[in-house]
DNA sequence: GTATATCCTATCGATATGGTAGGGTATTGT
DNA sequence: ACAATACCCTACCATATCGATAGGATATAC
């Protein structure tokens, strides 16, 4: 299951994307206009802001803006700054690899293998996604 | 994440697909092999036969073994038992759909939309992937 | 009838999730 | 200067799920 962390985070990243200018917008437009808790979504934006792909402003007119152009912001990155992991089992992650502590042999195990495909084609959408194909929709 | 009942359960499968004959295979058998948890692995293979994927057979000379060849168990049919939808949001489900509370339109939702693309990758895996070939490792 | 093995229910600790509360800090406009 | 704005940070909590365990009931082979 896909957490509501990363929804709200990929729901305001779009939001932020679609805006014509670079002007920073508060938390709470954003909160209004997606339907998200207000300070679950500070501390979505605090991590994405610590994870280098939002900048802010602070004080009268501040809020959080894009770092990048939409178009140079892959899902894979977003992914794994919200969701964590692409695959679904450690010992198949590119970036947060770990062996299993049961399975003998990785090459010969079942769930590996198919894990190990289905980790390529999400990464190959996720790659090949940006914000700003999102927000065509 | 996937979770191990999951993981434990393509396990199991994959050693009583590995079996030549038909006979019925103990729990304790797939237990020792796979480094399973007895009592947990004896509540997913339950499971497995509540869903018709595994039949079985009570007292000495007894055990669990598959109702159908391997060639013929898509992999689709046991992500949906053991880990339940596909997709990771609801509101894109085909087996378990459920609207978003907060989402106005479907259409022009991009987490919608990405998760769309993500399910039909997933699902064109599963499909194509049987008991089978997940032996040939 | 006894050993074997499935079947079923209940419980438990650990962890993650989604959300709330409250205040601190920095910046801005006036 | 100062009050308003808005980010920043910590702590907490209710709920749910996960992985695992325990104990016994039921059915079968011999």
């Amino acid at each position: 299951m896909l957490s509501k962390k990363t929804k709200y985070g990929i729901k305001a990243l779009t939001y932020l994307a679609r805006k014509e200018h670079k002007e920073p917008v508060p938390i709470a437009e954003i909160s209004k206009s997606e339907n998200i808790s207000l300070k679950f979504l500070e501390s979505i934006l605090l991590t994405l802001r610590k994870n280098e792909l939002l900048g802010s402003k602070k004080g009268k007119g501040g809020g959080y803006y894009l770092l990048k152009e939409p178009s140079e912001i892959e899902m894979t990155v977003v992914m794994r700054i919200l969701e964590g992991p692409i695959s679904m089992v450690p010992c198949v992650s590119l970036n947060f690899y770990k062996k299993c502590a049961d399975c003998p042999d990785e090459n010969k195990c079942a769930v590996h293998n198919l894990m190990t495909e289905l980790r390529d084609s999400s990464l190959e959408i996720f790659r090949n996604t940006t914000l700003a194909d999102l927000c065509n929709c």
